[in-house]
DNA sequence: CTATTTGTGGGTAAAAGTGGCAAAAAGTGT
DNA sequence: ACACTTTTTGCCACTTTTACCCACAAATAG
C-alpha cells in the first residue's frame, strides 16, 4: 500500500500535501478519512486510514485494565489521536498539539510503512536513520538476540 | 467511539462544554445520560455513557467480597460516582466534590479513551504526558516486562 | 515553449466555544 | 404560607478558530 519516503513542506498553517500517487488510493480505502497520532517508540507521528486505525484501537481497548503499559498506550496514543480529512487540494492539517512531539517545522518526510504512514521532521529522520543504520547493522549479524519470527524471515 | 484530546474551559459555574463531534453520538448511545467518577490510578476523572458504566459496575459487584482491592474499588470509585446529563447547550456540570480530586480549575483537557472519556486539569495532563512518554518509551523497547496481550498487538 | 498538473498561500464564511445574563427553581427564615 | 435569598439552568450573543474555496506560482511533461 504505502512505500517510500517523500520530502514535503509544511505550510505556515501547518498543512501538508499528500503525494499524488496516494490520493486515489486514499479516496477508495477510507473516503479520505485518516487518523493521526503519536508514535510512542519514536519521535514521529503515524497516519493511518480510518479502517486500519480502528483495528488497532479495538485491540488496545480489549487489553486488561490492569495492564499498565496497555493503559499508557491507550491514554497517550488513542488519547492524542485525531481524525482528519484530506481537503479538496489533497492536503491534511497536522494538529498543532502534535507538532511539538515530533519536532515538526517546515521540512517534513513522509515515510510509507505498508499499512500506514509516518511523518518525521527532516532533522529527526536524518538523525534516526544515520544512528539506526549503525546500531542495527551489528544486531542483524548477531543471531543470538533475534526473534524467531525475524530469523525465519525468507527473502 | 471517543478518541483524541480537546482543551476546554470550565466556566465559573463548573460547567464544561462537550465537543460538538461527540454530541450526536452521546444522544444515541445513552440519551445524554453519563456517569462521572474518579480514576483510582491517576489524578483525573472518568466520564462514561451510562450503558458502558453499568457493565463496569456489574463486573465490580461480581468480585468476591474478600477481594480487598476490589472492595476499595467499589467503595471509592462506585461510591463517588455521580449521574449527570448533558444540558440543552451540550454542557455538563462537574460535581464540586470531584473537582478537587483531579485538581480541576479553569483549563481542562478531555481525553478520548474509546469507550469512555477522561477529564484532566491542563497541568496534570501535561505533567503526566511528559513524564510517561519518557518512562514508557523505554518499557516498550524492552520485551521482558511486557504482557503477552501487548506483545501480540501487531502494529 | 506551452499546457497541464501539482504545490502553496491567503481570504472569507461558517461553526464552535465561552462567558454573561436572566429566568426559574429550590431553599430558608419569618 | 409567603416573601426573600441563593443556587441552578437555560438561553443568547460575541469572539475566536477552523475549514473551505479560489487564485496564483512552480514544476514537469509533451
Amino acid at each position: 500500500m504505502f512505500r517510500g519516503s517523500d520530502p514535503i513542506n509544511m505550510d505556515t498553517k501547518g498543512r501538508m500535501a499528500i503525494p499524488t500517487r496516494y490520493r486515489a488510493l486514499l479516496g477508495e480505502a477510507c473516503a479520505n478519512k485518516l487518523v493521526i497520532t503519536i508514535d510512542m517508540k519514536s519521535p514521529c507521528l503515524t497516519l493511518s486510514p480510518l479502517p486500519e486505525w480502528k483495528k488497532f484501537e479495538d485491540k488496545v481497548a480489549a487489553l486488561p485494565a490492569m495492564d499498565e503499559l496497555g493503559e499508557m498506550l491507550s491514554r497517550f496514543v488513542v488519547g492524542q489521536a485525531k481524525d482528519l480529512m484530506v481537503d479538496s487540494s489533497g492536503r491534511i492539517l497536522i494538529p498543532p498539539e502534535l507538532r511539538g512531539y515530533a519536532n515538526l517545522d517546515k521540512k517534513l518526510v513522509l515515510v510509507g510503512r505498508t499499512q500506514r504512514l509516518e511523518i518525521w521532521s527532516q532533522e529527526n529522520w536524518d538523525r534516526e536513520r544515520d544512528r539506526s543504520q549503525d546500531t542495527y547493522r551489528g544486531m542483524l549479524l548477531d543471531k543470538e538476540n533475534m526473534s524467531d519470527a525475524l530469523k525465519n524471515l525468507s527473502w
